[in-house]
DNA sequence: GGTTTGACTACCC
DNA sequence: TGGGTAGCCAAAC
């Protein structure tokens, strides 16, 4: 047994880390994704989000690539509700994109050593 | 069960 | 400098 636990728990760690973003601040796929050990499987990442969107109150917004862009809009129920979740949490977002994105970057691999 | 796509990233020319 | 391609792994068709 225990041969299966490897998927699960990269989804769960997703998750969980995610859920570790402090508010007002982001992180981008490619983090999370080596913060797991997943290095290079960004679209891990992303793809647990979408699995995660109809699960638990994962701030999914709070994900966004690597340049600050906020390419998963779409997939939210309203393209703008992504940017406007950030800029409620005083994160100044604009065309789709984090201002200051260096600044407000959170790096679990740091944040959480 | 092979092919295509995808909320990405990095390398190559 | 910048566009194109490859690598990643899992789900949908």
């Amino acid at each position: 047994m225990a041969k299966k636990d490897s998927k699960e728990n990269f989804f769960q760690h997703v998750y969980e880390v995610v859920q570790l973003i402090p508010r007002g601040r982001v992180t981008s796929y490619g983090a999370i994704a080596s913060y797991l050990g997943a290095k290079g499987s960004a679209r891990m990442v992303g793809w647990a989000l979408i699995a995660s969107h109809p699960m638990a109150r994962i701030p999914a917004h709070r994900v966004v690539n690597r340049i600050g862009m906020l390419t998963g809009s779409q997939h939210f129920d309203t393209p703008q509700a992504m940017q406007e979740r950030l800029e409620e949490e005083g994160v100044r977002v604009e065309s789709g994109q984090v201002q200051d994105f260096e600044k407000l970057f959170w790096d679990p691999a740091k944040e959480l050593l």
